[in-house]
DNA sequence: CTGAAAGCGCTAACAA
DNA sequence: TTGTTAGCGCTTTCAG
């Protein structure tokens, strides 16, 4: 239907000049006069003309365009930080490429892979910790690329991102310091997944830090589903001695953790405390509100743009850049039962 | 660093074959012998080949990637539908490009274009209206393309969807049914979202067909935010009569309007019934429960990316698919008080 | 079943 | 400032 697309070549016949000026005034509009400039633009515009981007990446090596391997939209963090990702490269004329790997490192890789075969020009990687073969697969094509979500310590890797680890431990004292020593915790799934590791190694160094147990079961590793966060308190609330508080590696587990004491009449705060992590929008809308920490999703996005660009314009910029997390201290915390303090 | 990466004709080298060849025998395996077959696949792995898609799509036309432009990742719902999408592409070998225009139709329009210049081989699209210059833009490029989240009754585009018009009126029956004369509606904002557009062309239908009047002051208008949903609820309380039930075109404005009645001490569902749509994650989660209609996300990504593979494949398929949605009766309505029936 | 050869549309030296 | 020219790496006729 319609005749084919107009190319450079017509726009160049059009505008009486080469087609080596109109690339030019396309891409570098200064390189060429001003009245040259117009003729072409006019042309352009005349014959709708679009640029043919594969055969422009082809000659260039460069397709305007950032991959992102996550693990799934599913989850409001990604989905977040994707958007902000999304937002602040579209307005430097990047477009986003998307794979998700949902948690499986297996799959990582070979979406990453696909995403090279589309000519990525740079990568977005959530996490610190990922499979040799990956970074091998990115030194071989020389992709930039940006960690997020977590700090790379070592210095060798580009990142963005915070001390999931410190955070917990802030969660952890808190608890203690309102008097807490019955402590329990309901972590996500660690396996594969290095911010579920930092939380609960801040967590089991704040406790014993104030030499308080916290013996294996009352550590339970629970899939991302509010159905999960409840079983697991369910086993939790069976312990003898119960714990007077729980933390919980994020909100949805938290969200859980509280729908299961209202569905056993076991009063939160007042005999058990719930924390979260993440500050999800549900968080702040469950009864009581949720105590949990604030993830700075959209400025992780957008660093992680900043970060990547820099990276493809030559810029030296920072390796790491740490954002700062907030706690926040709503409902679902309280000095246990009997306690004088606070 | 390295060696720059391989190319065809390095495969074709080792496997001691024409690139021609090898371009067949890793398209198309059936098209060369098996021993041949063989050695292509072990030369390509010991040298690690990665095809280069932009030489391939400016060769064959085909980048076997597909564009979607949606509003906005922030909303859970387009963010659900979106991975269901992603996840279906990526499982037989397509890459989703990703463009958000935040709900302005304007820019709707220009990022199309960018990927359309990045050369998706079809796109898809969130709701049925759009600029005319948009499906201009789609037909001179010959792009296959298909609407979601909305019907077109026309019969003229490719449309994958649900019939909010009709589920909005099943809303405002069941209220009226059990009772509610006094009914009002928060919508969500109007300009340039059918989908907003048709809940509520759905709710004054309904309202008609039983002669209860919906006058001006009792729709508000209203972003898509909880602090919007309270605001307006705050309105719809000092309203004289009071309204009993309250219809809020979608979940986020329905969990503002139930916060605001527990702020103000007015009792949900005793005081005033209120019912959400969309059926988020949330939704449960709100106490009480909130009454809504449950749309079917994942389901939907998944039909959008059958309906645009199957074109791109050549098929016939059907022209328009429409998802059942379902009303959940859950807390947050009740007849009005005072009031005899069930 | 396999090879030879001709570009796809664009950009980047290099000249002018 | 502008034009000429030579491919980028791959796929796809067309022969063999």
């Amino acid at each position: 239907m319609t005749k084919s697309t107009a190319k450079l070549a017509d726009v160049a016949r059009l505008a009486q000049v080469s087609s080596a000026t109109v690339s030019r005034a396309l891409s570098q509009p200064r390189m060429v006069s001003v009245a040259t400039l117009k003729r072409v633009e006019d042309a352009a515009q005349s014959l709708r003309y679009v640029p043919h981007g594969a055969a422009s990446a082809l000659r260039s090596r460069r397709t305007h365009t950032i991959g992102a391997v996550i693990p799934t939209l599913d989850n409001a963090l990604f989905a977040h930080a994707t958007q902000a990702l999304q937002k602040a490269l579209q307005e430097r004329d990047y477009t986003l490429l998307l794979a998700c790997h949902e948690f499986d490192l297996n799959a990582e890789i070979k979406v990453t892979r696909s995403l090279i075969e589309r000519g990525v020009d740079a990568l977005v990687l959530v996490g610190a910790e990922h499979d040799a073969a990956l970074f091998t697969l990115l030194a071989d094509f020389g992709i930039p690329y940006v960690l997020t979500w977590a700090l790379d310590r070592s210095g060798c890797h580009p990142c963005v991102g915070f001390d999931n680890r410190v955070a917990a431990m802030r969660v952890a004292n808190y608890l203690i310091d309102i008097g807490h020593r019955e402590i329990a915790m309901i972590t996500g799934i660690t396996a594969g997944n290095d911010r579920s590791r930092a939380r609960l190694a801040g967590v089991r160094d704040a406790l014993e830090a104030h030499d308080i147990e916290l013996p294996p079961q009352r550590v339970i590793e629970a899939p991302y589903s509010i159905a999960a966060g409840r079983e697991a308190m369910r086993h939790m609330l069976a312990l003898a001695p119960r714990p007077t508080a729980v933390i919980c590696g994020n909100d949805v587990l938290a969200m859980g953790a509280v729908l299961e004491c209202h569905a056993r009449g076991v009063a939160v705060p007042a005999a058990v405390s719930i924390t979260g992590f993440d500050d999800m929008e549900a968080a702040s809308i469950l009864v009581p509100a949720l105590t949990t920490v604030r993830i700075p999703m959209r400025e992780l996005g957008e660093a992680a743009a900043r970060q990547i660009l820099a990276q493809l314009n030559g810029a030296a910029g920072a390796l790491m850049t740490e954002l700062a997390v907030d706690f926040i201290v709503r409902g679902t915390t309280a000095p246990p039962a009997g306690h004088e303090n606070t």
